[in-house]
DNA sequence: CGCAAAATAGTACGGTCGTTCTATTTTTCG
DNA sequence: CGAAAAATAGAACGACCGTACTATTTTGCG
């Protein structure tokens, strides 16, 4: 996980990542060996819906995630989806979810490998400009969902809010690093770096 | 005018600019005398709904705009409102325009009294600086606007864009003369300086 | 298998939306 | 003033929305 504080995924039990590939604490209360289950019908359909609304949502932004769209888009009746949310907020806030969970696994991780100090600042940026680059057309669903939310409070909003600092905040402790590696020059202000390179996108 | 290739005002008849001080062209086929006519009571509610919309529009978005929302603020029936657009994206596109407008307005004449080179390009700078910081916490339409119809092709993407670029290209001949003025230096790529005054925004 | 539980479909309600149509009021002008 | 024209109101429409409720189907497991 990045940086955060808490998640508190246990209880919801589900976030509907395509693969519960158990990124993260791995220690669910179930003790299975490496036989590992097939997960239970339906988080798997719920995980697809999930990635369709993922799609969907780069084009026409959270706001215009309608749960009958998704409906037809997945072959299922309206009310089939929306069992597995229980409300369109709901819906929203597990798509923006997923969309963090991706840009760790794509950006994040993988730029982990890259050495401590300025590599590594460059590593997370050249990622990052890579998924733009593939997102290009479409939209990052952070900088959609930060204009669409970005004057209405709710718990959609605050789960942007969350993703887009953890976010900065992995990004600010990197250029800390690089400074402390003697990378970058002494005098320079880490937030205002990693300010200027999240401009930068 | 900025550099409006075209902009067919003369079918429309009614912008609804708040008061028709007649910017552009100046002559109506009405060659009335400096006594002004009281604008027939029509287009003076048109620009009442439009100043509305415009200030409803930094908030929720070209797309959050409706036509019962505004009946609401101006103290109107939805029909009457309707009345003055006939569609909800003639609406939108008349708050686009206003608003392209006001920028002319506010950011772009005043400018244009600064000498040619570089100081007309500070001036243009700081009067959009001063915009936009009245409009903080509100937004801008033009980019809440790039956003929402970022992939939804039609009139009101296309009015949107046109401002945009107009804008745009606008910033990039005050960057070229100061360039010819000797106020840059001579390699310095004037798209290049321009966007990135743009992304400072 | 067989049965409980989970997943999904189906239907319906109340709401908002853009739009249309028809009346009524207000403005404009000869 | 008075008639034509413009402006506005009001009610109704169909479409879509999110959600709640009740069947029905499908799944998982002893």
């Amino acid at each position: 996980m990045l940086t955060a504080p808490q998640h508190s995924d246990a209880d919801n039990a589900s976030t509907a990542s395509t693969a519960s590939t158990s990124v993260g604490p791995a220690a669910d209360a179930c003790a299975a060996p490496p036989a590992r289950r097939a997960l239970p019908k339906g988080q798997q359909t719920k995980a697809s819906i999930v990635e369709a609304a993922l799609n969907l949502a780069t084009r026409v932004g959270l706001e215009g995630l309608s749960i009958g769209g998704l409906a037809d888009l997945t072959h299922m009746s309206k009310s089939g989806v929306f069992a597995h949310f229980g409300s369109r907020e709901e819906l929203q806030i597990a798509v923006v979810r997923e969309y963090f969970h991706r840009f760790e696994q794509e950006v994040f991780y993988p730029a982990m490998h890259a050495e401590r100090g300025l590599p590594r600042v460059e590593a997370l940026f050249a990622h990052w400009m890579q998924r733009v680059a593939v997102e290009i057309q479409s939209g990052c669903i952070f900088i959609s969902g930060a204009v669409e939310f970005d004057d209405r409070p709710g718990p959609v909003r605050d789960a942007v809010a969350f993703s887009v600092q953890t976010w900065l905040h992995a990004l600010y402790r990197a250029v800390v690093q690089a400074r402390e590696c003697g990378h970058l020059r002494a005098d320079a202000d880490a937030h205002q770096v990693a300010f200027e390179i999240h401009g930068l996108i």
